[in-house]
Formats: structure tokens, C-alpha cells, sequence
DNA sequence: TGCATATGATACGATATCGTACTAGATATA
DNA sequence: TATATCTAGTACGATATCGTATCATATGCA
């Protein structure tokens, strides 16, 4: 009963885990050495997102503690991805902007691992693919409450 | 066309990626201090297969290098939560063997987790979670043979 | 206005994770 | 059975991640 419920949810997160850890593994095989997923996530949101984010947002965007947001901005920036600038809204902060480069080496990510999505959809059809994302985002977005709410 | 099917598959192992930051949160926050969330994933695994695993079984279960794996038994051993013996079948191995105290350590996390599960199935009711799971564990089939032939 | 508290970011230290290189033992093949 | 190759585990160094403390600026409230 309860014990079943909670194996159920046990479950899901063990799902998530090894999952994020074999596609973390697809995509930094395909990144330049010394990058991580890390770097094109930060990267890929603010493409995605937009642009002029402060490190704070994205720190929550990612659920990592800023300190770890610090450090890999650091790497972005010196690596010359992205440019921190003072934020006028607020002079503690700063807000992150893109450059080329670091557009640039979002799309090579993109295109490098296009071939191992191509031969996932040849596997796992983009129709259950997509029959699962709104339902995981749904989950998501109930967990991410619960964050909050339970801390 | 090709895009959206990339950006499908982003937005899945996205996904994967949050649920999986947040499930560990979720876990360390109620692990006694110093201990990660993959200690504990070693103990279950352990529990929920079978101990007396060996070092290279528990490092490919979690798709981790071995390691990582060293590292995290050497923990787990200091601590008392494992017992780890020659393994008689090949000298050059190790068998991994749960202590009472591992079987514990489990039981004590698993028990701290159950309000926070309680309160995600009054949001996310069982039977979704359940209709979720299946697919969830059939893409990860397909993800983790792709994991192999694709390198 | 002045003071207490909250917030954005970083410095610093601890340690988890990972890659490379190495050792001991197993396996294959001549 | 000898030698080459492969495999299980570890040592070691690099760095990503995280927690705590700290500083500067914002905000709330008397």
C-alpha cells in the first residue's frame, strides 16, 4: 500500500537518474574536450530562454547552488561563450549574454548529436516521445513545487 | 522536421536532467550528514538486486566509472553500511555484502522519504505515476542498448 | 532617515567524480 | 605451457560541485 506507492515513485526517480546520466554521457562524448553538460546547458537555456539572465536565475533554472553557477560561468566566460556584464537593474548583480561563440558552439553540439537522436527515433518513435513529455513535465512541475514547499 | 524531433528529444533528457537534480535533493536532504545520494543508490541497488555484486557489477548498474566506484564502496565501507570480501570465483575481484547497519541506513531514508512521496501522490495520483513508469523504463532500454553501439 | 534583515555574488575549503596509468590475475592462442 | 591480450581493481592528479562564510547592495519597517 503505502510501501507500493512509495517503490512506484522510488522508481521514477531511479529512471530519471540513470537516464540523465547516459544522456549527460551522449552529450559531453560530443563536446570539445574540457566542456560538460554543464556548459551547454547554461548555454542552451539562454538560447532557449533568452538571453541577459543573471547567474541567480540560472542557478535555479538548473536547481544547482550558485556557487556552482559562479564556477561555471567562470568557464564559459573565460572560454569567451558567454559576457558577464554589471546588471543596471541592480548593482549586486550582473546579467549573461551570449556571444557568437558561444551560439556557435551550441549548434555544433546540436548537429554532432543529431545522429544519435535520429537513431533513438528510429528505436523509440517520436510519437511516444511526445506522448511522454507533457506528462513529465506535469511531474516536474509538481515536484518543483514540492521543493519549495517541503524544502 | 529533424529539428523538432531533436528539440523532442532535448526537451526529454531536459527533463530527465531537473527531475533527477531534484530527486537527489530530495534524498540528501534527509541522509544523515555525509552521506550523498549515491551511497544510498549502492545500498538499494544492493538490496533491490542482491548483494554480494561486485565492484564492476554496482559501476555499470549505475553507469559510473569504476572509479567512482572505489570511491564511493571505500565510503560506504568505513562507515560499516558494506562488507567487502575476495571474491572466491576470480582472485583479481571483490564481492560487495550488505551489513545490518546498510540494510538500516535504507530503511531509515526510505522512511524519512515517505511524507515527501505521500504529498507528490496527492499531486501526481499513483495511477499516472504508474502509466508513466513503463514507457519511462522501455525508452531507457532502448537509450542504454543505443548507450553501447553508438560508443 | 536609520537600522535590521534579505539578497546577489564570490572566496575558500572539502570532497565527489572522472580520466589516465598501473598492478595482479584471467583468458586466448600458438 | 608460454606469451600476448584482456579484465578487476586501485593510485593519483585534475576539476566540478557543494556548503559555509563574507561582502556589497536592496529592501522593509520603525
Amino acid at each position: 500500500m503505502d510501501d507500493d506507492r512509495t517503490g512506484l515513485y522510488f522508481a521514477l526517480f531511479l529512471e530519471f537518474g540513470i537516464l540523465d546520466q547516459i544522456g549527460t554521457a551522449f552529450l559531453e562524448r560530443r563536446l570539445p574536450p574540457g566542456f560538460l553538460a554543464s556548459h551547454f546547458g547554461v548555454l542552451s537555456h539562454l538560447i532557449r530562454v533568452e538571453d541577459g539572465r543573471t547567474p541567480l536565475e540560472l542557478a535555479r533554472a538548473f536547481q544547482v547552488p550558485k556557487t556552482t553557477m559562479t564556477h561555471t560561468l567562470a568557464g564559459l566566460d573565460k572560454a569567451g561563450l558567454v559576457e558577464t556584464r554589471p546588471n543596471p537593474d541592480d548593482k549586486r548583480s550582473k546579467r549573461v549574454w551570449l556571444t557568437p561563440a558561444g551560439r556557435g558552439f551550441v549548434a555544433d553540439a546540436v548537429a554532432a548529436l543529431a545522429p544519435v537522436f535520429a537513431e533513438m527515433s528510429a528505436r523509440f518513435p517520436p510519437e511516444r516521445a511526445a506522448a511522454l513529455l507533457p506528462e513529465l513535465s506535469a511531474f516536474r512541475e509538481v515536484v518543483d513545487r514540492l521543493r519549495d514547499e517541503v524544502e
